[in-house]
This record gives structure tokens, sequence and C-alpha cells, in this order.
DNA sequence: CGTAAGTTTGAAACTAATCAACTGTTGTGG
DNA sequence: CCACAACAGTTGATTAGTTTCAAACTTACG
């Protein structure tokens, strides 16, 4: 019962968990890009008809990132919408003595831009090189108008993505270092099984300080707590970027899953 | 520029900004309640014409609540929704072994419920007496589908609510103990300046222990933290429950508002 | 290869939590 | 209306978890 574990998006993700979004998409070229879209199924797109697709992909164009580029900027105003159709990107606010909290990061399929207002209450910088669809905030937001399913998509996105932030809050204000760390990488498992992985072997794209910024915590301590998983035989390190859960339950009690007692 | 201050609500709130949502609406009785209700302006249904305001009615019945009652259980079937009309709700997750953290503070006008999938992602309980508008969720999921202004406005309100949970996220994160503190003081003088308050003589329906649960912080801290500003003349307390602040730049300053450096 | 960036580990410092005592407030019944 | 009990809040002393500072080590890359 009870708790379902915190996602990783935040800014706009994937399907709510039944009927999927609907936004736009890429591909690689050809006639009917959106279907070829390998990122389709897991996008806001994902729910829109044949002509809903098409009206989409007339105001979308593609964009190419490439690690450290910078998408959207907190303070400027909010001009671009964003449909993740590969790479990974992370979403970030700062404090003006440079104290970063990262928000989310966002995989093929997240949507990013939606939780703003006239201006990006974040920025979004690629970690990874990649792609996405790209919109006009203002023709966007006219389309919605004439796609109900879209909006009513979004809607469930939107909700599914606070459902996702109160569980970090959960995390960041009450989640010890280890909790904190177990819980992120049961996230990664968990999105990795529903992208079809087995969510054994995780890919870790972002670097310790990130992890550090997504957390709440230091880099060092990111560091002694993954020895500490490591030490404890729950985790084996495969790579820099990428590990092997040996002992899933082990790992989904310290991370202290959102199972309340009562 | 930049960083408009983080907010309270948090599980379905107020008006985004520009138009308001539209939800239903309580009354002291009478022909039109919605009309009367002392919350319409706040709420969701503020944007409904006479049209949908009667459907919602239709749908729609009055609970009042005191002091402790649970209008909602994490882990329980999601089954009703509310639109607060008076008094003062709070959103809790638990971790198993009983740490709790607040996820928000609900205000008349503050819509509670749809942060949710199938089964409520947090609990619900009343801190002060006051009332609601009840809905069954399957009855207003479809009259959503026939009042799209309706869902338009949810769909800002659930954007606004999502950044006001990365505003907190960061807090959370990232913030110490005084700057949590002084940025709670902040979200609610502007929440009383936006109910036509002067912003200045706070209530604090909640305990400290509330406060301390929604700042990820301890009661201690939070008293400790109180003094201190009491004693650096920034705010001068005149009940247990209410508080004057005198400097308000010096809070401000203290919030480490989010404006990011660049 | 060599340099820069990223990661790990250790020691010291610090913030906030915990434990504990005391004070203030609220609400009830004598 | 006061006394008292229960609860809420404050303050102090100590502890603990995480950060900070520092150095060594590893990985990635030109």
């Amino acid at each position: 019962m009870a708790g379902k574990g915190s996602e990783l998006s935040l800014v706009w993700s994937r399907p709510p968990g039944f009927a999927a979004g609907a936004v736009a998409c890429e591909s690689s070229g050809g006639e009917s890009p959106c279907q070829l879209c390998s990122a389709h199924h897991l996008s806001v797109c994902g729910v829109l008809a044949e002509t809903g697709l098409r009206r989409l992909n007339a105001i979308s164009d593609q964009r190419e990132f490439t690690p450290g580029e910078t998408l959207a900027r907190e303070g400027d105003p909010a001009t671009q919408l964003f449909n993740i159709t590969s790479g990974v990107i992370r979403v970030h606010k700062l404090l003006p003595d440079g104290r970063r909290q990262i928000i989310g990061f966002l995989f093929p399929g997240d949507f990013l831009g939606l939780a703003t207002g006239d201006r990006y209450a974040f920025s979004a910088e690629a970690i990874t090189k990649g792609s996405a669809c790209r919109f006009s905030r203002k023709a966007y937001q006219r389309l919605l108008v004439e796609l109900p399913e879209l909006e009513t998509s979004l809607l469930e996105r939107t909700a599914n993505d606070l459902r996702i932030a109160q569980d970090q809050l959960l995390l960041l204000g009450r989640k010890t270092a280890i909790e904190r760390l177990a819980s992120f990488l049961l996230d990664l498992s968990n999105r990795d099984r529903r992208a079809g992985g087995e969510g054994v072997e995780i890919a870790l794209p972002m670097t310790r300080a990130e992890i550090a910024d997504y957390l709440g915590l230091t880099t060092e301590t990111v560091s002694r707590v993954t020895s500490r998983l490591k030490a404890r035989g729950v985790i084996r390190l495969l790579t820099m970027h990428s590990l092997r859960i040996v002992k899933p339950a082990e790992l989904a009690a310290l991370a202290g899953f959102e199972t309340p007692p009562a």
C-alpha cells in the first residue's frame, strides 16, 4: 500500500500513469517525423491523433544541444517550451550566493517549461548531448485551446510532477543522507524499468556534484554514502557513471519509502 | 527581476496570477450559494460563469470541519476533492518511523486533492475549524471535460503549485534555518497582502511544531531562530500566534530570496 | 601522455538535532 | 473566577550528522 516512490522529472515529465500526454515530437527526418520519433510513446504527443500531431508538428522545430548548453535561464522571459527527445537535462534554481538546488533531471519524453509564469523560474542545462522539440510558448498555448486532449494530458502530467515534487520535499526535509541516495537510486531504477529495462544496471549520466545538488547534500557526502552502500554490498560500481543494484530490497528499506505507519 | 518568493499552498491553491480557477463554492445558504461565498473570488470557481457555477454547485456539498479533523489520509482511495472556504488545513506526508513533512498549508480559496492519483499521496488535517466544498472526484472529472475553462484554470493552478513546490525544494535543500523561517514569514506576509491586508501583522494559526515540520526543522530550532529575529528587531511577537514584521527589508535579505547571481 | 576535471578519503568545524529542564498559555471544572 | 492540568513554547547543554577544508587519487580528454 501507500508510497509509490518519487520520480525525477519535476518540470514536466513522463506520463502520469494512465494516458500519456501529447506535445510534439522529433524524428530523424522523413515524411511523418513524429511517428518516427523514438521518444514519441513517452511524450505528451503520445495521446494525439494524426491531425493533432500534424498541427503540433507545424509549430515545432528541432533543437540539438551539447553538454553544458543552456536551454532556459532563470528569470528570462519564458518564450520557449521543449519536449526532450534524446539526452539528459538538469533543471536548477540558484540562491544569490551561488548555492544551487537541482529541481530535477529530464530524460527523453519529458517536457520542459510549463511550471512557469511569464519568466522561467529555473535554469535548464544539458548534461549530455541530445535533442528536443521546441515550441513557442504562445503558439503552444493557442494550440492547447484547440486540442483539449492535449490540455487534459498536460494537466495529468503537471499533477504528476507536483506529486513528484512533494515526494522530494519529504526527502529534502526529513530524510538522512543515506536515505536520500537510496531513494535516488531507486528512482533511477524505476525509471529504467518503465523505459523497458531491468532496473538493475543504472546509468548515472550526472556528476556527483549534480547528484549532491539534487539531494541537498555535498559531493563529499554523496561520495561517502556511495562508499557505504558499496561496502554493505547493496550496490556495485561498474564505472564512474553506472552501477548495479545488488540488493534491491535492502536499498528500498534504506530509502524509507513513503509508507506511512498508520 | 527573478524570484517571486514561494507560497504556501502546494496541493492546489490560489490563482496562478492572472485568471482564477473555478471549482465550486460555499455559502451561508440562500438561493445562489456560490455567489455569496466569501472565498469565491479566491477559488477556482471564480472563473466560472453562471451556468458553470450552477453545474458545479449541483455536484458539491458543504463540509464543516473542526481542529484536528482529518479530510484525507495518505494511501486512502482519493474519492473526494475539496475547495476550502474558511479555516486552515495542513497537508503532510509521513515516513514509516513517524517523521513528518508538511507539504503545505491551505487557506480559503485553496483546492485540495488534485495532485493525486487513485490514492491520496498525503494526509490533510484541519488546523482550525472551517468549511469546504466537497466534490466526488469522479463527478468532478466528468464536469472538467464539459467545462474547458475550468480545466484551463486548474492547469494554471497546478503549474503554480508546482512552482511553489520548487521554491520549497530550494528552501529545504539549500537554505539555513534562519533563511527558512524568514522565507516562511515573507510568504505569509505576501499571502496576507494578496488577501487585501497590509502584510505587516501576520497570523500564525499553526503551532511551532507545524512550522518546524513545514521547514524541515525541529520545534526547538524554530523557537531559537524566532528569538534571534526578535532580538535583532526584525519581528515582534504580538501573541503566540501573531507577530508584526518590523523590518521587512531585513527579513527579505535574510530570506535570501530566489534572485540568481547572474 | 599530461593536464584538468571529477572523485574519494581524512580531519576539523559547525549547524541543527537531541535531551532535558523550565516557563508560559489554554481550557476545564471546582 | 480561580486553580490546575495538559499542552505549547523557550532556553540551555550536549551530541550527532553533515559540511568544510585539505590532500590524494582517478578518469577523461586534448
